[in-house]
DNA sequence: TGTACATCAGTGAACGCGCGTTCACTGATGTAC
DNA sequence: TGTACATCAGTGAACGCGCGTTCACTGATGTAC
């Protein structure tokens, strides 16, 4: 209908934004084009003056989600530096908290999308590939331990531990609430032993 | 077509294991009927002779999953017990092997499902609520500690590790084969470290 | 600065397709006598 | 034991529907002169 360059711009952001929430929430196959543009606030046909596939789109909303993570990630330890307390205590206390459980769609990404990825497209899967690398190379950054490589290691195991306390609790939280909790919290005790001071 | 009382109990198992291979796979959502009934062996009209809906079928095939995957974690340990090994470390070694990785169809049904429960239907969550509390149980059983209280927490804590490892694994064994095995790597050394003797 | 026109984001209808589900029909199985 | 018939698993076509994608068209934006 006649749009300015900006508003074209913002348009394509509130597609990806609007993506983003509704395949964390429902599964990237379970959302159509039809009520992602409407949601974003146009027509389906017009989809493609900004993506050449859904497939395309899937591989931007990830990129996206990667880069917000990893910013996300950023902030929190830099809070928590500024509060003298240990990152990854603190990193923990968050990511097992019954308000992460809560906030798929804010949340952290490599979890959100951590069983969906196999099945999305090659670009997808790369992008994810690549945040999860550098999410490791955080932590790993702010762990105690002797040498790079224990405080690698450190890393990789204890993040796996976190998003697999999530990934449960998240599956069980309808069913069986207090199951829920007790993963969350057993999880949080675990690695609070572990990463130690 | 005619066919005997025998016959058709048979049919409607086709269906169910050719379902959770599927299922597994590929995702519930993204598995049609026709596909689904075809590969049992028959037409797409004959599958509400069997179930009342697709839904019906899934809560089928999750409850069916967790008696399966119930079965195989007790023969484990049993195994394990004849060995003399520690059960717990024996099924970590398993648990976190390539073999388990690429083997998605008849490895464990409590991390195949694990990104896809929270979107299926009510009947389904349950069994997976119901399946993986008593995982938690047995495991704990077999768990080194103190108390039983210490046991549980340990059981709860290292099954979380254990999923958490093998789905990241899983999400990026195509994309960074050396990523998904050093997943693996660690989170087995983390959890001998943590089990203990 | 004002006019003429090309660009292109968005519209809305249509495309073929596969989905879950329904249904009239078939015919061997299994039962009643 | 033999015959008549009810049962019901499986067939195959059809249903309405929503999917991803295409396309002719619209009309304000933005550029060229």
């Amino acid at each position: 209908m006649g749009v300015s360059k900006q508003q074209a711009i913002e348009n394509k952001r509130a597609i990806v934004d609007a993506a983003e929430k509704l395949f964390r929430e429902r599964g990237v196959a379970a959302v159509g084009l039809a009520e992602l543009t409407k949601a974003a606030g146009f027509t389906q046909g017009g989809f493609y003056n900004h993506f050449k596939s859904k497939d395309a789109l899937v591989a931007a909303v990830m990129e996206k989600a990667m880069e917000d993570g990893g910013a996300d990630l950023l902030a929190n330890i830099k809070a928590s530096k500024a509060n003298a307390a240990d990152p990854m205590k603190q990193h923990v206390q968050w990511y097992l908290s019954r308000e992460h459980l809560a906030d798929i769609e804010n949340g952290c990404p490599l979890t959100a999308y951590a069983g969906d990825v196999r099945r999305l497209g090659k670009e997808a899967r790369q992008s994810y590939a690549r945040g999860l690398t550098w999410n490791f190379d955080e932590l790993a950054s702010v762990m105690s331990g002797e040498s790079a490589q224990e405080k690698r290691k450190k890393a990789v195991a204890v993040f796996s531990q976190m998003l697999g306390s999530l990934v449960l609790s998240r599956a069980v939280a309808e069913a069986d609430p207090a199951l829920a909790d007790e993963i969350l919290q057993d999880g949080r005790e675990q690695l609070m032993r572990v990463i130690g001071n």
